[in-house]
RNA sequence: GCCCGGAUGGCGGAACGGCAUACGCAGUCGACUCAAAAUCGACCGCCCUCACGGGCAUGUGGGUUCGAAUCCCACUCCGGGCACCA
């Protein structure tokens, strides 16, 4: 079997250490002691310290390395060998989020999920699961391009040396990984893959009747048998397929697709001098990386048609065991809103319509303006070229006191384009907008309406356009006020409501101070076909869908705040496309045959912007990417069927967020060349059906949405057409915590290194200057960061393991403790020296078996870290070991000796929580197989019962003693027991029980007068 | 503003509606030692008491219950998410 594939952990399978792994062997082997202190007499000589746990550890990390310990065998192909071993086994897929290899390295708050996921894995092991546990690299995006940028080295040399720098210290953590699966999304044998994933999303569409994305083949047979009309934008006069031409027919079919091109407006971060995702931009509109201002520009770009999944990704959350708090972050992206579409006729252009979308319905016949967005494209149809008469002076914009109505909106479309996201959130919600001299007619009651662009309206929700019910809408209230339109009550509020007010409770809307957006009885809402008078809001929105749907002037409809993914970066460090543009400029995708398409090597990293951030205005501004200046590489010839001709290639890159959709899936099959993943395999590891997926997904909560929505696509793409069998991907998901710690700053704000920070009578100083404490999640920023190197140097990497699972739950966040470390380190020490002798080295158990209660004990420690393990509570695990060997350090000070079978089950239960040390003890003991493989102890059920339990005694619900009472003893047994005891007779005595509750084995209480 | 989540000793944290404060850190005292370190042991929520014991304590105020850290209501503070989404 041969395995070969870029940046893979060194083969150890030949017996050869990895470079990197020798490096932390010679520097953590050294003593920690001085030699002066190693040989004096006092200090035992074989006690668990930092230096022999270095020992240890590098001894079992290479042993691990060289027996394959974690290669987990795949039923077929070229990762297959030993399964027969382990087919009679259950699988377990469990899955880290992948880092981002940073130059600045780990820090000992980075791999808290890892542990995590590694003592799970390791558990499960031992319980005779066959276990998939790997880590790859999220390797492409902008800090290595940027470094690029500023040194000239070239992305992947950094990529590649910090890769290198992070499996050493993650190899030094003693993680249970198969080296084997560990990828890159910089690989070129796995781009090649992501870009063979954007070729199916760009040749598929999705089919809304059968609700699930086909090939688009099948959409062109369709068409062309006349089963299906070429419904599109493309088609914008719905002419026949027959009818169209080629290039019709091509822009009709393009249209369908899942990965399209669009022109629209799209977030241009100048200072990244690249577009962001929607996701990637913060509320108050900078870049999401980097804090950069953000602007709206058109630009033509590709984009992922993620919107036709909305209702999916939203219902198959129920398959899901997720956290609550994610799925409903989820649920709030995708922002499903039920309401009405309702069409307003335009006065004096009886063919135009204003579409708008409402939750709202009921509240129709208060509509007494309408709203456009200001980029509309109505907007320019029904601009008359005078005001109408009598029409107010103020509505006539205040951006230049503007003659002509044309003008007026051309003036506020500036206005509204050249504020910054930044600036339209620092006005707050001030309303601005401005009338457009024309008017629609209320379906409902025949009101002239006039007609608004203001930017308080989203091009990109809903329709673009809004009725305008002041009376029960905040904003709508708000541009009425400063407009002075009128304001019309349709439903009437609770009389509370007017109390809260001030207001009589017969106050006409004109004088509410705020819109009522409540429940409430519909009013003023009849007209000859309809009335809506008396119901309430839900009756009345069916009522009132129900008339438009008979008149024809709307219908029930559902609007999502989700809008479809931009996939296009202007960066060199990324997938290039695999697509191609002829001398038309019409895009191809490349044939399969032609992948992967390379990055082509080039020196001037650095986008080219033509303006700087003080002038985005331009449209010169957009930068031509990276790749458009290697033109060599851009301008080719091929022949993609229609005989050899000129293409360019696609100069944009692809998404970090690209490589993260399915690195779960390469994991399963790295080396497969023929496919993404071998179906079989794929199976194997993901199951099949609605509950299929990773059996466990540990990651960051700040992923909730970005990552996480975007992979679950692009993975019920991969369903939809048919390469992989689960609909979802990631089955059970668990955010664990993060690592908090100190930080300080000085009088300027400025965070100072926190470890050269002091501590003096409760105040902090660095360099002698007072600065001032702040917590905050451990990082580079805050220059608070431990490396998990000095950990490992001064205790030992199963000690951090140990600390980091014991501090607190897995998913909380928790400060780091550089004293408290020593508490976890002195359980080890004192577990190794009730095992070995620290001055001889010699082990001192004995085969003699341990007294009733220390075995029982140990039974019940069995139970509990069984449980606590499987609900990932690792810190109540620990507490009960440590429990154990107090009693264990108790047992040896009377008798000399640990009994084998309380510390063969200890080393047991501790083997996936400091497994070096547990390997160590296992082989002391001489006991035989491989640790990593035996199984975890199992409780023994008659062990767990006492014959006898203390019950308390509750007086009134405040417990008063304690009484023995035998097991399984009866109700009137535990109340005669109480009522023997003394103190509580003399209690009870001359009181009135009234009652006695009784809860065998628990708890015995007098309710007395 | 809206939506989630949280609040327990000096600190990190334990507690199926039933002995609050397990386990660990820090602290106090003791044993060993000439001494220190290391190790081992005891104590360690607050108040009153020599003690026995009692009172009060799980952010605040109510409620349900024989019994509430746990369930319900209101509030305060902290953390996270969203934010003109019609």
């Amino acid at each position: 079997m041969e395995v070969l594939y870029q940046l893979s952990y060194s083969p150890a399978r030949d017996g050869h250490d990895t470079s990197a792994g020798r490096a932390i062997s010679a520097r953590y082997a050294r003593p920690v002691m001085s030699d002066a202190e190693r040989t004096m007499p006092d200090i035992p000589q074989h006690r668990y310290n930092a230096a022999l746990a270095n020992e240890i550890e590098a001894k079992w990390q290479d042993r691990w390395d060289a027996d394959r310990t974690f290669w987990a065998p795949n039923p077929t192909g070229d990762l297959s060998g030993g399964f027969a071993d382990v087919a009679q086994r259950r699988k377990l897929y469990v899955l880290d989020m992948f880092p981002y290899p940073s130059g600045a390295g780990l820090h000992v708050g980075h791999p808290l999920g890892y542990i995590g996921t590694d003592v799970y894995a390791r558990f499960m092991r031992m319980q005779r699961h066959n276990v998939l546990h790997s880590m790859g690299y999220d390797a492409f995006g902008l800090p290595a391009e940027q470094y690029a940028v500023q040194t000239g080295q070239h992305p992947r040399a950094t990529t590649e040396a910090n890769i290198a720098n992070m499996r050493r210290q993650l190899r030094a953590l003693g993680l249970g990984h198969d080296p084997r699966r560990s990828v890159a999304t910089t690989d070129v044998d796995y781009y090649r893959w992501t870009q063979w994933i954007f070729l199916q999303l760009h040749g598929a569409w999705y089919d809304d009747v059968q609700d699930r994305a086909r090939p688009i083949d099948e959409l062109l047979a369709e068409l062309e048998e006349g089963t299906r009309e070429p419904e599109s934008d493309a088609n914008p006069d719905a002419l026949a397929w027959h009818e169209l031409d080629g290039v019709q027919r091509r822009a009709v079919i393009d249209s369908y697709r899942l990965a399209y091109l669009d022109d629209a407006l799209v977030n241009w971060c100048p200072a990244l001098g690249t577009v962001l995702a929607n996701e990637e931009v913060t509320a108050d509109g900078r870049s999401d990386r980097g804090n950069h201002p953000v602007f709206r520009r058109p630009l033509t770009q590709w984009k992922l048609r993620i919107t036709t999944y909305s209702d999916r990704l939203l219902a198959d959350l129920d398959l899901l065991d997720w956290p609550e708090s994610i799925k409903l972050m989820q649920r709030n992206w995708i922002g499903r809103s039920v309401g009405a579409e309702v069409s307003f006729p335009v006065e004096e252009h009886t063919d135009v319509e204003i579409d708008v979308f409402t939750t709202r319905p009921d509240t129709l016949f208060g509509a007494t303006y309408m709203v456009l967005a200001p980029e509309h494209p109505l907007v320019d149809v029904i601009t008359p070229d005078q005001w109408p008469t009598d029409s107010p002076f103020e509505w006539r914009g205040s951006f230049g006191l503007d003659k002509f109505p044309s003008q007026a909106v051309a003036s506020y479309r500036e206005f509204a384009a050249q504020k910054s996201e930044l600036e339209r959130q620092a006005e707050g919600r001030e309303k601005t907008g401005v009338f457009t001299g024309a008017f629609a007619k209320n379906p409902t009651n025949g009101w002239n309406v006039p007609v608004f662009i203001a930017d308080y309206v989203l091009m990109g929700y809903g329709t673009g356009a809004i009725m305008a019910v002041p009376a029960h809408d905040q904003r709508d209230f708000e541009f009425a006020d400063e407009f002075h339109l009128p304001v019309v009550g349709v439903v009437r509020p609770p009389d509370a409501w007017f109390e809260a007010q001030g207001l009589s409770p017969d106050a006409p809307a004109s004088e509410w101070s705020e819109a009522y957006t409540g429940d409430g009885v519909g009013m003023a809402s009849t007209n000859e076909s309809v009335s809506l008078d008396g119901l309430g809001m839900s009756e009345a929105k069916d009522r009132i869908i129900g008339w438009l749907e008979e008149v024809g002037a709307g219908e029930a409809a559902v609007t999502y705040k989700l809008r479809d993914w931009l996939f296009s970066r202007q960066r060199y460090w990324g997938e290039p496309f695999p697509i191609v543009y002829d001398t038309e400029g019409v895009a191809h995708a490349l044939p399969e045959s032609m992948l992967p398409v390379e990055l082509p090597d080039i020196t001037d990293f650095e986008p080219r912007i033509l303006a700087d951030d003080a002038s985005p205005d331009e449209i010169g501004a957009l930068p031509e990417p990276p790749l458009a200046r290697a033109t060599e590489w851009v301008y080719l010839q091929l022949d993609l069927g229609e005989g050899l001709r000129e293409y360019r290639r696609e100069t944009n890159t692809m998404p970090q967020w690209a490589g993260s959709c399915w690195y779960y899936l390469r994991y399963l099959d790295p080396t497969n060349s023929n496919a993404l993943v071998d179906p079989e395999i794929e199976k194997y590891w993901m199951g099949e059906g609605d509950d299929g997926g990773v059996d466990l997904y540990v990651g960051g909560a700040e992923h909730a949405v970005l990552h996480l929505l975007y992979a679950r696509f692009w993975h019920k793409v991969l369903f939809d057409l048919g390469h992989v069998s689960t609909p979802e991907p990631f089955h059970r998901l668990f955010n664990q915590g993060t690592i908090t710690a100190a930080a300080y700053t000085d009088e300027r704000g400025a965070y100072v290194e926190a470890s050269e920070v002091v501590e003096r009578d409760d105040s902090w100083f660095h360099d002698g200057v007072e600065v001032i404490r702040h917590d905050g999640k451990m990082g580079k920023s805050l220059k608070n960061a431990v490396a998990p190197d000095d950990i490992y140097r001064d205790y030992g990497a199963d000690t951090l393991r140990l600390y980091e699972m014991f501090t607190g739950p897995l998913d909380g966040s928790r400060p780091w403790s550089t004293q408290d470390i020593v508490g976890v380190h002195k359980f080890l020490q004192r577990f190794w020296r009730n095992a070995v002798d620290e001055d001889t080295g010699e082990l001192h158990v004995t085969e003699v078996p341990a007294d009733d209660d220390t075995r029982r004990q140990l039974h019940r420690t069995i139970a509990a870290v069984r449980g606590d393990m499987d609900k990932l509570e690792f810190n109540t695990a620990i507490a009960a070991l440590m429990e154990l060997n107090n009693r264990l350090t108790r047992v040896v000070q009377q008798e000399g000796s640990a009994p084998r079978e309380v510390v063969r089950a200890m080393v047991l239960m501790l083997a996936p929580l400091t497994p070096h040390v547990a390997e160590e003890l296992w082989e002391r003991l001489g006991e035989a197989g491989a640790l990593a493989f035996t199984d975890f102890p199992e409780p023994d059920p008659s062990l767990l019962v006492d014959d006898t339990v203390d019950v308390p005694v509750q007086i009134n619900g405040k417990v008063r003693g304690k009484v023995t009472v035998a097991t399984g003893a009866s109700e009137a047994d535990h109340e005669a027991a109480a009522r023997a005891d003394a103190r509580i007779a003399e209690l009870l005595a001359g009181a009135t029980v009234r009652k006695v509750v009784v809860v065998p084995g628990r708890m015995i209480n007098f309710v007395v007068a």
